[in-house]
DNA sequence: CCTTGACCTTGACGCAACGTCAAGCTTTAG
DNA sequence: CTAAAGCTTGACGTTGCGTCAAGGTCAAGG
């Protein structure tokens, strides 16, 4: 008879209880307009009923599965379907989860790297990398003039920063053979950042045509992704030929998409 | 000749190109101690030398690992061998992946409730259980001091005691229902055992005659197990008043052999 | 009437690692 | 000489509350 509309009315502390959380929760939820009081006495106090215990639980669960609380706020109030939302919600998980694989990938590498060869990072990180070695390659396909100006350039760069600038290219590959483990993509959004920035260091390289004002970076970029596959000097630098088919995949579908 | 010593003195737009990085980020690792310039002029401008573009080197490839500044000091300054901070650190990465695992399951398993019934997340309400919802049951069945004694116990548990409390209640309804549904029987060893559980669970709640020293337990589990099937509210709990009659048939059996 | 003591209120800082203005001084190029 | 760079410190914003801090409210007890 009289249980038919349950006229409940909790304080915060014992809606918090109800509801296993805490009143500075609520009052959180208040504040960001996610979940006010159904009244509020001359006192000031914050008082609930059963219809805001729904919506407290609803907002708790959603939490629990990971969403924002303005994600939660647009599937409680503006009808923005939770199975839309969620679905959404998966999708970054999985993201999330793919991310962590390769930083996984990419640490274990280093670990190994550090108990093989005690160098600790930095000093030779890439001993593959010998400025003169390719003296012959740039000036037969970029000229003799681009050799010199990129031999200037980098000794002008002091051993320190050929240090600096060697780690950045270790770390740049590192980053490449961990995707590539991971058995990502070419097309990615994770191998696409790579390409930018792979692009990003080739044009700091004032000896490549790349970073020449008029220069057919585009054209650049492709030519060297086709080399890193054919040279196993270079292919060497991504996990043999299969892990610089894949960097040059990358950086062609980069290029022809951003430059 | 002239490069075994390089003096090197670069501004900090400098060296955060060098490294790849922001001048606000340096800023920030200097206002944090992570990494001071080697030098500051008399106008206050920072200078970095080579030693610090190798720390800074450091500093960035440790970042990228995922490490926390913190631990990145850790491991720079206090010999905190590297090669164990980041085994620690992968161990952290893969505890991260398998929480985002159980995430991802968790939330497609709430996709694939909300596309089957569209009973949107509101069943999940009550945990089974409103402490406060039964107040006028519990003073009209075993007294108001019964109550008052067991909402003074409910609310000194504090929010985590609650919390895990609830959780053990759920975890015991969910195994009712689990039985009933296979069609356990009530005299079954699978049903006993979880009679016995229910007890026990029962006996840990100061508020019931069920815990009290000289109580009858074994009439008021037996009148419990009624109320379970008689009160829709409670015989919602365990999938409605068959599956209430089922617990209810488990309890007075155990009751009479055990109590 | 006064005092606990429990419960409530509104701030406001802290956390991780910077991004992003903002206001103002210095140096360099034209 | 001035405008454009480049530098400085300062401070807010981000995510979701935990954690004091200072103080008002209310029922019970001396």
């Amino acid at each position: 008879m009289d249980n038919d509309k349950p006229r409940m009315d909790w304080s915060i502390q014992q809606i918090a209880a109800l509801a296993g959380t805490t009143s500075r929760t609520l009052r959180h939820y208040d504040a960001v307009g996610l979940l006010a009081p159904s009244r509020i006495a001359g006192n000031g106090y914050r008082h609930y009923d059963d219809a805001a215990l729904v919506r407290l639980q609803r907002i708790l669960l959603l939490r629990e599965l990971g969403l924002g609380l303005p994600a939660i706020a647009e599937v409680l109030d503006h009808q923005e379907s939770a199975a839309d939302a969620l679905a959404a919600h998966v999708a970054w998980l999985h993201s999330e989860r793919e991310r962590l694989a390769r930083q996984i990938a990419s640490v274990e590498n280093t670990i190994a790297t550090l108990d093989k060869g005690e160098t600790i990072m930095a000093e030779k990180m890439f001993d593959g990398f010998d400025h003169t070695q390719y003296k012959d390659e740039v000036e037969e396909r970029w000229g003799k003039d681009a050799y010199a100006r990129g031999d200037t350039w980098w000794r002008g760069l002091g051993t320190a920063g050929q240090a600096a600038w060697k780690e950045r290219v270790g770390a740049l590959n590192r980053d490449w053979i961990a995707a590539f483990a991971a058995g990502t993509e070419a097309s990615s959004a994770e191998a696409q950042e790579l390409a930018r920035r792979h692009v990003e260091w080739l044009t700091s390289v004032p000896a490549t045509p790349a970073s020449a004002p008029g220069g057919d970076v585009r054209g650049y970029v492709a030519g060297l992704g086709e080399m890193y596959v054919a040279d196993p000097r270079f292919a060497a630098n991504y996990g043999g030929s299969e892990g610089a088919a894949f960097v040059r995949d990358a950086l062609a579908l980069y290029a022809e998409q951003n430059l």
